[in-house]
DNA sequence: CTGAAAGCGCTAACAG
DNA sequence: CTGTTAGCGCTTTCAG
C-alpha cells in the first residue's frame, strides 16, 4: 500500500501510446496491432499492473459480480448450494458476493438495496419475501429465484412432489397409517408443495397426516417437535429437511423411543451429515449443489443477453427433481401402531393444537 | 432496469441545489442545513436514489467490501468460519465476498490479484500458499489470515496445542500406548503444530505416535486411511479434523470394528455433525465462528487505521484456544491392545510406509 | 490501427 | 452552509 499501483496512464507513457490503447490491449485485442499489443503486455506485466475492478465496473456498469442470499449460511443445505454457486460463477470468472438474511423478508430487502448496482444480478435462495416484493426487484434488476415459483421470474424449482409421493408409499408399505409432518417456515414454497402433496395422498391411500409448525428448520426445532409427534401418536414422521429430522432423532433417542422401532423419520435434502446421523436417514435427496450451479448459470445466461435485447418473459423453470433415498431411519410400523392405549378421542384433542416450535437458529 | 436508476444529479435537479449538497447530505448530514438536508432525502426517497456502490468506492478508494478465502466452501468448518465473518461483517456494514480456492497456492495468488482493488483487506483461512507469498499480498493490500503464522501478518490462531495434550492425556489415562495421528495438508500450519504436540508429549508419556499423511482433510480421506491405522496396529486415532475422524468411523464399522471398543477416535473441530454421527465424536472443540469473527474484526481495525497511519508492525495475534470435548468414540484400549497377534517386526515393517490417500474433495 | 475527448456516479478540496 | 472544480481508473465513441 506504499507506493500507488500502476495505472493505465503508467503503463501507457512507458509504452510512448495513449491510455485508451492500453485500455485497447487488454479488452479487445484483436484492434491493436500485434506489435503494439505484445508490447504493452509484456511492460504491462513488468510494471505489475492490474486492471482496476471498480474503476472499470463504473462505465460499463458489469461488475462481473453475482450476488447470492441466503436465508440462513448455518444450515448445511445452503452450504452445498453456496459451493455449486461458486463453483459455476468462477468458471465463469465471476464473483460472488455472499449473504445472510437472517430468515428475514426485511433484511433481504435490504440486502437488494445494498447490492443493486455492485452485482450484476442477484440469486435468491430460498427467498422468504412477498411475490410482489420479489417482481419488484425483477424490475430493477436480475434476479433468479431458488426454491419459489414467482411468474415471471426465472426460477430453480427442486421439487419434491414425486420424491415426497414415493416416501409416502414407502412408509404406507410399510404399514404406517398416521403421520405427522413437520412444517418449515411459512414462507417457503417447497413447505407448502411438500404438504400439499402429503394430504393429497392422504385421500387416495389411506393415510392420515397431521401437521405441526410452521418450525424453525433446524436441530432444535425439531427436538421441540418430536415431543409434539410423540404427543400426536403418530408411527411416522416426515419432515421438512434434514435438520429437523436429526433434531427429531436425537430428542427420540434421548427420550428413549425407538427409531425405526417405534417410530419412523424420513427427512428431505440429503444434506451433510445425514448418512451418518444415528440411525441414518431415510431422506428426499435434492441434487442441492446442482440447484445452485443452474441458478447462476440461470442467472449469467440472462445477464449475456444484453441489458438492452428485451428480456425473455415467463421464462421455463428450471425443475430439479428429489429421490427417496432409504436408508436406517424408517422400518415396519409397530405392530399395535395406533393405539398405545389412547382413545381416539384423547388423539382427536390434541391433533387440534398446532404444535409450534420457535427455535433459535442452531 | 427500463428506465436510469436516478442519481445524485437528478437529485440535485429536483432539489434545486448542487450535486455536491447532494453527496454531503448523505455522507455527512452535519454539514449541511437541517432544512436542505431534510428536503433532500425526502426528494430522494421519493425519487428512489440509491447511492451507487461502485462510483462511491471509485474516488474513495474503499469498497466496504471485504474478501474471504476459504480453501475448500465444501468443508463444513470453514462453514462455521464463513458464518462468522458474515457476521461480523454485515454487523459492520461490510459486503462479504466468496472464494474458494480449491486447496490450491495458485488458485488464492489468482483470486487474490483478480479480488485486489474491489474488496478493501482480505480474510485468508487456512492459506496453502508460502509465507513469502503471503508477505506479497501483505505488501500491497490489508489482510489477516487464519490458522497460519506468518510474520508480519495478523493472523488468528486456533490453537490446539493444549487440546491435544488434553486429548493426549484423556488416551493415555484410558490405557492407550500406542497412537497414529491421521494428517492434513501439507502446508496446514495447525496440522504441523499438532504434530509436533503430539511428538513431543510421546516422550514424557509412555506414548508412540504414528504419522499417516498427509491426507486430503475429508471423510473419504479418513475412509482410505482408517485401514492405515488399522496396519499400523494402534488402539487410538488422532485426526487432523472431524471429516477425517467422521470417515474413520464409517470404515471401521464398515469392517466391523467396534468403536471405542477396539479403537479409540479422536476429532478436531467439533464441526456440525460431530455430535450426532454414531458414536458421536470425541473431538477437540474449536471456537470456529468467533475465529471467523476475530479475523474481520481485526481486518476491520486494520483498515480503521487509514491507509497512511504506519501500519501496526508485527501485530499480537489472537490466539483461541481448544478445549477437549468427550462424547463416545473414546474409551478404554483393548485389553490386549498392542499385539493382536502381530509381531513387534511385522509392525515396524507396516510403521515406514506412510501412507496416502488422495481423497476427491467429498 | 491509434489518439483525443467525454464521461460513468460520486467524493473532496477549495472557495465564497 | 453551499457551489465549483477536479478528478478516481477505465471504457468508448469519434476522428484521423
Amino acid at each position: 500500500m506504499r507506493e500507488r499501483t500502476p495505472t493505465i496512464h503508467d503503463v501507457a507513457a512507458r509504452c510512448g501510446v495513449n491510455a485508451s490503447t492500453v485500455s485497447r490491449a487488454f479488452t479487445k485485442p484483436e484492434r491493436v496491432s500485434p506489435a503494439t499489443r505484445d508490447r504493452i503486455l509484456a511492460i504491462a506485466a513488468e510494471m505489475g499492473y492490474r486492471p482496476n475492478a471498480i474503476a472499470r465496473a463504473l462505465p460499463s456498469g458489469r461488475t462481473r459480480t453475482l450476488g447470492l442470499l441466503v436465508p440462513d449460511i448455518t444450515n448445511p443445505f445452503f452450504l452445498d448450494l453456496i459451493r455449486g454457486a461458486e463453483r459455476a460463477a468462477a468458471v465463469a470468472g465471476y464473483t460472488l458476493v455472499l449473504a445472510d438474511t437472517e430468515e428475514t423478508s426485511q433484511q433481504e430487502t435490504t440486502v437488494v438495496e445494498r447490492l443493486t448496482g455492485a452485482v450484476d444480478g442477484f440469486v435468491l435462495a430460498s427467498s422468504r419475501a412477498s411475490d410482489e416484493r420479489l417482481r419488484e426487484v425483477h424490475a430493477k434488476t436480475r434476479v433468479v429465484v431458488v426454491n419459489r415459483r414467482v411468474r415471471p421470474l426465472p426460477g430453480v424449482l427442486i421439487d419434491s412432489a414425486h420424491g415426497t409421493r414415493q416416501a409416502a408409499e414407502h412408509l404406507a408399505s410399510l404399514g404406517h397409517r398416521r403421520i405427522a409432518y413437520l412444517a418449515g417456515p411459512r414462507a417457503s414454497w417447497s413447505d407448502a408443495r411438500r404438504w400439499r402433496t402429503l394430504q393429497a395422498l392422504a385421500r387416495h391411500r389411506d393415510l392420515e397426516v397431521v401437521r405441526i409448525g410452521p418450525l424453525a428448520p433446524t436441530v432444535e426445532g425439531g427436538m421441540a417437535a418430536a415431543d409434539s409427534a410423540v404427543l400426536h401418536d403418530v408411527t411416522a414422521v416426515v419432515t421438512f429437511n434434514d435438520l429437523l429430522a436429526i433434531g427429531v432423532l436425537r430428542r427420540l433417542r434421548d427420550r428413549g423411543i425407538d427409531v425405526p422401532g417405534q417410530i419412523s423419520v424420513v427427512g428431505c435434502d440429503d444434506i451433510f451429515g445425514a448418512d451418518f446421523c444415528h440411525p441414518s436417514l431415510t431422506t428426499l435427496a435434492a441434487p442441492i449443489e446442482s440447484a445452485g450451479r443452474s441458478a447462476v448459470d440461470l442467472l449469467l445466461g440472462l445477464l449475456a443477453d444484453g441489458p438492452d435485447r428485451p428480456r425473455t418473459e415467463d421464462t421455463e423453470d428450471v425443475v430439479l427433481p428429489t429421490r427417496l433415498t432409504i436408508r436406517e431411519s424408517t422400518g415396519p410400523a409397530p405392530a399395535s401402531g395406533r393405539a398405545r392405549g389412547r382413545s381416539p378421542r384423547q388423539r382427536a384433542a390434541t391433533d387440534r393444537r398446532t404444535a409450534r416450535a420457535v427455535g433459535a437458529t442452531r
